[in-house]
DNA sequence: CGTGCGGTTGATCCGAGTCAAGCCAAGTGG
DNA sequence: CCACTTGGCTTGACTCGGATCAACCGCACG
């Protein structure tokens, strides 16, 4: 885990401080909107900006989580490991949105970039403590709460209901959606065929099977391995079944 | 949808509400722990005492959902309606639980009482406005919406990852768990089978043949259709499937 | 060149869904 | 009081979708 903060005097750590802030192309989503200029410069200077390289892990699911943190660039996966050995992906993280458990006890999952990202991570008796003191943090923090919760009571009725053709259509939308690429524009597929396995609920083999369908049904395009393109979201939609909707 | 409330003086209003919340047995758990005696009785004027038959519908999915909640007694479901019909239960509200979607658009599932059921329930903009005035009670809720969050994401490796056998299995541990029952003694299967299977994502007739394979290995006991006792919590437990612990 | 790794494709198996029949307890009407 | 219905549950026979096991492909890297 590398720690772009290193000695520096008050005065230039501020001053960083403040670019950092004013160059985040995230903040109006982030929890951290809303902050005033001040209070934004107090709660800034209580983290760090950490960044991660693909596959390092932020916190483990079971430990005592030291902290939690706010995505800023870059990707990460919310993990929780089976009795098996298999993982199952909970969720993922994007720019602004937050990780880690505040005013809990253990992380209740694995956080893991998936490709090199950067947050701001905040020791968690400190984000406790600056949170209880700052009721619109406290509000952005429960509207992002709030949030996650309805999606990942979404992903459940996938999970629960959907068939394996139907998951990987979906999955595929919400990709496109969530990067905001237009149809036929190639978006980019971030993760492995075994990570999109882990998160849908299947096996390896049926997403491949799967993908292979959609192409053959010129629903996609599929470039190369990390990439595709929506050819006919009609049909994509389509097969992802009557999407009652995953997109926020 | 039976209300309490009458037409009464302002006294002997007040003085009702006051005897509701000093007689309400779930306050510990509730939003409104941690208010304190005035803001309490101020917070709870915003409110009526609701209840509901079992059946009886508190909001439906996608409706503009004018109000929130806390559960004071009973049951409810929280569920999404598939495009073929079919419902998936999301979870379940227990007293001391909150529902509804402050802050929010529209419900993102129905609430519907699985038992006589009694609320507090609130308009959602004067909800809204009363916990902006208070961050003790807003921090209350974001405390409730973190649990809701792990909760649901604990039900997600489930539907993701468990037979039908593991699911049924973590579901009556569940069940004796959350009731506090202990083992040997009769537990209350609120639900019906129909009712379990949108739970758990099966079909009534696997969750039928399940219960008779537990019942046919010892591991529980089954008097009737609505109760159920462990016999064996060691096999129940291992007819989880290792139960990377649903349990809170 | 091999060697290894991620992905695809094929053959087979198994678990849960589907369809259908029957059971039992609680109404309901003659 | 008894035949009949009704609704929730169980059980059985069969089907089918996705997991499993296995072979193979293609590319990166030593």
């Amino acid at each position: 885990m590398y720690v772009e903060t290193g000695k520096m005097t008050a005065r230039a750590a501020a001053m960083a401080d403040i670019s950092s802030c004013a160059d985040c192309t995230i903040r109006s989503g982030a929890i951290c909107a809303g902050l005033g200029g001040d209070t934004l410069h107090e709660f800034f200077r209580r983290g760090r900006r950490v960044k991660l390289e693909r596959g390092q892990t932020l916190m483990w699911e079971g430990d005592a989580a030291p902290v939690v943190g706010s995505v800023r660039r870059g990707l990460l996966k919310l993990t929780s490991m089976l009795s098996d050995g298999r993982e199952q992906i909970l969720g993922l993280a994007l720019p602004g949105d937050f990780v880690g458990r505040p005013f809990g006890g253990r992380a209740t999952s694995t956080v893991t970039a998936l490709t090199e990202t950067s947050l701001c991570v905040f020791p968690r008796a400190v984000f406790d403590a600056f949170v209880a003191d700052h009721p619109e943090l406290q509000h952005e923090l429960l509207l992002h709460t709030l949030d996650a919760l309805d999606h990942a009571r979404r992903w459940m009725i996938l999970l629960a209901r959907k068939s394996a053709g139907e998951r990987v259509a979906s999955f595929l939308l919400e990709m496109a959606d969530r990067a905001g690429v237009a149809d036929g524009e190639p978006a980019e597929i971030v993760l492995s065929r075994q990570q999109m396995a882990d998160f849908l609920g299947l096996t390896i083999e049926t997403v491949s099977r799967k993908l292979t369908l959609l192409r053959q049904s010129r629903a996609v395009r599929l470039p190369d391995l990390k990439s595709f393109v929506i050819l006919n979201r009609a049909a994509l939609s389509d097969a992802a079944g009557g999407e009652d909707r995953l997109a926020a």
